[in-house]
RNA sequence: GCUGCCGUAGCUCAGUGGUAGAGCACACCCUUGGUAAGGGUGAGGCCGAGAGUUCGAUCCUCUCCGGCAGCACCA
């Protein structure tokens, strides 16, 4: 017999073959049939398969939603992929996890018919719901690897062979038979587990195919590109549109939408990937500029500019050229002659390089004169303007561009300095995002297969970075503290910062690296106490990341609403009669006086008219002026957000007001 | 870059193998109206670019450019 106890520490003998289901059948019908899976030892498993031994029990059902939710989306992933194998002979199973959101599976199409595409969705989705309806126990079994093989080769399943090769030798390997092992129409896959006892536990109308694309077998661009189809899975159909309509409120804060509804950017064919702003949008970036520089400023920054364009060989020295050419423009040092279109490069042409990045640049602005360490540490700041030439399919409204702005910076420190300026940094950092209400999460991103210097000073350089984090006391859950292996820059690790924005996605924004590489590379040096020449280390840092992200980011935290600060126009004077025009215009001059961004509306249009036009175009403060307020010198405040209620102030007190909230959260008392 | 889908008026989108339509926006006229669309009239399109099939292409085929969703890559 087996002991086996549950939550309340109740212990239930059992005699061996017996099932976490028999201990749920034993308990009451009603767990019986809510039982999804069973958690025992603490492993999640299948309530049918017997126990092999004493063990801890815990019964898993839908109240345990991230458990539940896990299996759920495993066995749509996988009646997705029988509904696909059935409804397309030929058709090769790979993998099909769970998501954040639901569930994928990859397939190889046959060849004849090409990746499957939208068009073929409802039809997975009917005969999803066959299988569901059908209720097909889903069975355990053990395999031998090699049987696995001869079972997969000889279902003309190359990929999973391949896989089942792979795997170790002795061990044995779990099958999931869906429906009774060998009885009509039953499928089987190579899965881990745990799955659901039958399918008939998924609902019906809990699940939606939401789209396909492709995916490289084993994640790997070298290998063949497999047909994925995602789809979105849930416990229950009120959960499945709970998440539709979160994804239509998501779609709603897009910042390609809004960009364009509220004037602020464009972009354009010519130019692909490289952003338009008009006067609202940049109204933003200026604003933000102005914030950052206050920020750098009193942190100690000092503020340079630097080329755009340098010589190949500086790049090919400062070791650009050589890893990361394919993202960089490079210009042919010419002079076109005005009649052919794209004139003819002659072989030994000199190419020129437009930067990807600041740092070499600064470099060689570190490099002129001699530097004490007396003067160390050295902060150069650039709201540099760097062009990548990103693979086009990454490209995405102002979130992934050719063309952007870094709130770029390099300390130039020594050794014994690092700890305390990455410290300091990371101060600077919490500072700046907590002005935006911001929360973020710090991660450390250890040394790539791709990289340049020492395994030595890899060590110091991501030690260096841990230990400033632990001393911020950011090193912790709270911070989302987590490390990264093999996520670092070439040159560099990298402790980055990711902006968690109001709807729960995360963007990576801030960043420091620390860089023994580049001095190197460029010859930097500093004199020491000694006399003696010494590198200076070189920390790479941003907050922003980039302006042109961060607005992205920005507009969708706010769904457009930005704080006032921020806000292309602040306030709109609106009028309803004409005879109050004057007193508009009186309103707006007093107010633009004070540094307020003021427009009037005085168009021969109905007061409803104008309050929908300037709420879509998210105008946080409208002031309605009639005659009654032309008469008392009045405004009617209509606070964009706020509810209904309207407050009928004097002028007086709408400077105050406007005032306050207009300031940058670092200029407020 | 890879796979799939898409490209028609400033914007959002209908549509057809015989060179085009709606709503909003825009212009003009009427309307002076108290908190999310007052009414009328009008102007506006090389139907992404190039080649092919066809008597004839916005529509069919191919190539290219761009967009969208993933993948891969990244601030």
């Amino acid at each position: 017999m087996f002991k086996i106890r549950l939550p309340d520490d109740s212990v239930r003998e059992v005699a061996p073959g017996a099932t976490p289901a028999d201990i749920a059948a034993a308990i009451g019908p009603g767990l019986a049939k809510a039982a999804l899976a069973a958690r025992v030892d603490g492993e999640v498993r299948d309530i049918m398969r017997p126990f092999d031994g004493d063990a801890d029990l815990a019964l898993i059902t839908a109240k345990d939603e991230a458990d539940a939710l896990e299996l759920v989306r495993h066995d749509y992933a996988h009646v997705m992929a029988e509904a696909v194998q059935s409804l397309f002979p030929g058709t090769q199973i790979t993998f099909g996890p769970a998501t954040d959101d639901g569930f994928y599976y990859d397939f190889a199409a046959p060849e004849s018919r090409g990746p499957f595409t939208e068009d073929d969705l409802p039809a997975i989705e009917e005969e999803m719901r066959r299988i569901i309806k059908a209720d097909k126990p889903l069975v355990r079994e053990e395999w031998t690897r090699n049987r696995l093989i001869q079972w997969f080769r000889d279902k003309g399943e190359t990929f999973k062979a391949e896989w089942a090769e792979e795997l170790p030798e002795g061990e044995a390997l779990t099958v999931y038979h869906s429906g009774a092992p060998g009885a009509d129409g039953s499928w089987l896959d190579l899965c881990r587990g745990p799955h659901l006892a039958s399918t008939g536990k998924l609902d019906p109308a809990a699940f939606k195919l939401t789209r396909v694309s492709g995916a490289y077998w084993r994640g790997d661009q070298a290998n063949a590109q497999l047909s994925r189809i995602y789809g979105t899975g849930w416990l229950n159909k009120k959960q499945l549109k709970a998440h539709l309509l979160r994804l239509e409120e998501a779609a709603k804060r897009d910042h390609r939408k809004l960009g364009q509804e509220m004037d602020l950017f464009h972009l354009q064919a010519e130019a692909h990937g490289s952003v338009f702003w008009h006067p609202n949008g940049y109204m933003i970036w200026r604003e933000l500029e102005a914030y950052m520089r206050r920020r750098m400023d009193s942190a100690g920054y000092r503020e340079i500019k630097t080329p755009q364009v340098m010589d190949v060989r500086q790049w090919e020295q400062s070791g650009h050229w050589g890893k990361y050419a394919e993202n960089m423009f490079a210009v042919p040092d010419i002079v076109p002659d005005g009649e052919d279109k794209a004139p003819a490069v002659a072989k030994d042409a000199d190419w020129m390089a437009i930067k990807p990045m600041n740092c070499p640049a600064h470099v060689l602005v570190f490099k002129q004169g001699i530097t004490s360490y007396r003067d160390l540490p050295i902060r150069l700041g650039e709201m540099g303007c760097c062009h990548r030439n990103e693979p086009h399919g990454a490209l995405h409204g102002l979130m992934r561009v050719r063309q952007f702005t870094q709130d770029d910076a390099h300390i130039f420190c020594t050794e014994a300095q690092v700890v305390e300026e990455v410290r300091a940094f990371c101060e600077l950092a919490e500072r700046v995002y907590k002005d935006f209400g911001f929360t973020y999460s710090i991660k450390l991103a250890l040394r790539p297969e791709k990289r340049f210097g020492s395994d030595a000073d890899w060590d110091k350089a991501e030690d260096e970075l841990r230990n400033a984090v632990v001393e911020a006391g950011m090193a912790t859950e709270e911070y989302g503290w987590e490390e990264l292996p093999g996520e670092g820059a070439f040159y560099a690790p990298k402790l980055e910062w990711h902006l968690t924005d109001a709807i729960g996605r995360t963007w990576q924004v801030g960043t420091i690296q620390s860089d023994r590489v580049l001095p190197e590379r460029l010859d930097a040096s500093y004199i020491g106490e000694d006399g003696e020449k010494h590198r200076p280390i070189m920390l790479h840092r941003a907050i922003y990341g980039s302006y042109e992200r961060f607005i992205g980011i920005l507009i969708e935290n706010h769904a457009g609403r930005m704080p006032v600060w921020l806000a292309p126009v602040q306030a709109v004077v609106a009028t309803i009669v004409s005879d109050a025009d004057t007193y508009a215009e009186k309103v707006a001059e007093r107010l633009k006086n004070l540094g307020l961004r003021v427009d009037t509306d005085l168009r021969n249009e109905k007061i409803n008219y104008k309050v929908r036009e300037h709420s879509l175009a998210k105008v946080p403060y409208l002031l309605v002026v009639g005659k009654r307020e032309a008469d008392e010198g009045t405004v009617a405040v209509r606070r964009l957000g706020a509810d209904k209620h309207q407050r009928v102030i004097t002028l007086e007190e709408i400077e105050v007001e406007l005032t306050g909230e207009a300031k940058a959260p670092d200029l407020r008392r």
